[in-house]
DNA sequence: CCTCGCGGTGTAACCGTTTACGGAATGGCG
DNA sequence: CGCCATTCCGTAAACGGTTACACCGCGAGG
């Protein structure tokens, strides 16, 4: 007998059961798994009694459908992959809030990977989500995307954030416009010399903030100046301190974002400067604090979570097969005139001759 | 031949393939199944040679196992759910950066779902969840944890951020000694009549906060006042100007947090009352911008991050079965002193005389 | 009255892994 | 040289769903 025992193969060998399976329901309610399945998904004909029957037994039992399982057999796994580079605070929040609550409104999940430095670190992070997504959302910190774009499955649906390729779909921030925008606003403060603090040259919002401004200030009797910053505040504050010590100063700063702003600012008020009054200062996304500063900086607001919810709809257009969708997208940004930019006065160009 | 044709049931009826399966390895390397799977995972003996065969031949094919298959065999998704409730910014993407890159080290991915107002939609969330998580990492908005506890599988591995409990392990950051600590600054430096503004009364966080800024209190020769804010900036705003509004007024304001102490600062500096001579002002939090306010603001610094980190450390220990591991964590508060609060001068004391 | 069509349902194959079990080598030992 | 313990490996049964196909009634049309 021990024998026997030993022989008879367990029915589940592995493991312990966890919840109530569809075999369960189906047994409880005397139907077949088919029925069940059919009714809980909605699909092919079962007759109203049988469904309402089904129904109230499967909540009874609280039923819930295993999502592996499900996503093995129906190949879709009802989950959108989020690939973010190392991004600062406000920024990061802000799209994975508006991916977040677009996704959850479609019935998608959203698989999080953030705070990535490198490509590699990226594609390693995408082989894992392979049979865990059906679609990819991704912002890559590089400009160059070709590593990346490769190591996509084809047949993967995907949407870049504000990353430019031939080969996927993108949507962008209107960064061009919005710098376009502030430079001649702060031109037709009458100030003629204006110093621009870029970002990061591989950045591409950098990049094209930095051409924004470039064309505006293209034609114009204004002296421009560039200064090659990072993004951060410590930077900002750094350039500022070093094109200041120069004699004559700009009657102007625009950096390319308020966190150089922020660092700008406190270079200023360390040289006795006051803003605007001495120098007029503009910044980029209008981050929360912007509108805290003393004074109130004068940005170009950007919306984040627009972002994060156009590219979820893009993403699942894509992936329902509406080819007719479209393949790129950019965000508008507009201009917040706060009170850190001042017209340009008498005494600034007195200051300027002595 | 037309029927066996028909009668021949297509050995893949649902869809077309997406990539390389184990079948696939197996046959290209001449191995069983068993054996492609042994050697990925590292389990079971395996001779060297042919171990190196089958990765060389996986590593050609460009194998990737498919999660789903996998965890719905082995039972684990090797991911882990992250539930939010709605919370600000910098808050919020701290503790996704924490959890996130904790986990991630760990090898497992995070689901997240977040900006719950109520716990309804997050017991939705949580049954969406079965089958795709392998624990839960929770912060409720709620104090009452009843309901939402009752949905948790009694076998899913839990720790919740920020909330108490007494079924489920916990994290939590040291409120209420922040508070008490920040209080006894204040009164150290002079100040007597000293106004708190609380957050929430429902919010766990604000409820320990206040607890600790009574205790201080007690005892005392301190005349304590206390207001009901929101946590938000305009909640800041609103009751302080209504309390300058009355005469005399405190020497000093704590906030609950930094956005309400934000907001103080805007009624404060209406009512063109200087800070910190005039009347002191602290906060909570340390959000980035707490040190660019003008004056720079003294507050009490949470590590968000930390939080995160740690509440992934411990679930992975509940996870691994070490029931050894705690059951409570605190991560402590530091206090940040910076100018946003001075000495209570003579000239406060005459001008509450006149 | 006999098909035909169709709504409703059940059976079982299949999704791609993991793993229990047993069989085949291999090596050591008496 | 036979036997046993290992080591290595293959077979096939799960895991819990979805769904193609067969089948069964039953009313309608010929």
């Amino acid at each position: 007998m021990a024998v026997t025992a030993k022989r008879k193969r367990s029915l589940a060998p592995h493991r312990s059961k966890v919840g109530a399976t569809i075999r369960d329901v189906a047994k409880r309610a005397g139907v077949s798994v088919a029925t069940v399945s059919r009714t809980l998904n909605g699909v092919g004909p079962v007759r109203a009694i049988t469904s309402r029957h089904v129904l109230k037994i499967a909540q009874a039992m609280r039923y819930v459908p295993h999502a592996a399982a499900r996503s093995l057999s129906s190949r879709r796994s009802h989950t959108l992959g989020v690939l973010l580079p190392e991004l600062h605070g406000e920024f990061f929040s802000e799209v994975i809030r508006g991916i977040d609550v677009a996704a959850r409104q479609r019935g998608y999940h959203i698989l999080v990977s953030g705070s990535h430095s490198d490509t590699d670190e990226m594609i390693a992070v995408l082989a894992a989500m392979r049979g865990r997504v059906d679609g990819l959302l991704i912002m890559s910190p590089d400009l160059d995307l070709g590593p990346l774009s490769r190591n996509i499955p084809p047949a993967m649906p995907v949407v870049l954030l504000n990353s430019t390729t031939r080969s996927h779909r993108a949507i962008q921030i209107d960064n061009y416009s919005g710098a376009r925008e502030m430079t001649r606003y702060i031109l037709s403060l009458g100030h003629t010399w204006l110093a621009f603090i870029a970002g990061p040259e591989r950045n591409i919002d950098a990049a094209e903030r930095t051409r924004g401004f470039r064309d505006a200030m293209r034609g114009t009797a204004g002296r421009p100046m560039e200064l090659e910053g990072e993004f951060t505040e410590e930077s900002g504050y750094r350039t500022t301190s070093e094109l200041l010590s120069r004699v004559p100063r700009p009657t102007a700063i625009f950096a390319a974002n308020d966190a150089m702003a922020i660092g700008a600012l406190h270079a200023l008020r360390e040289k006795k400067l006051r803003v605007p009054e001495d120098v007029s200062l503009a910044g980029f996304d209008d981050i929360p604090l912007a509108r805290f500063l003393t004074p109130p900086l004068t940005t170009v607001r950007v919306d984040i979570a627009e972002l994060g919810r156009r590219a979820v709809d893009m993403l699942l257009a894509q992936m329902e097969g509406s080819s007719a969708s479209a393949h790129k997208d950019v965000i508008p940004t507009t201009l917040i005139v706060r009170d850190s930019c001042g017209v340009k006065s008498a005494s600034q160009l007195d200051r300027r001759m002595k």
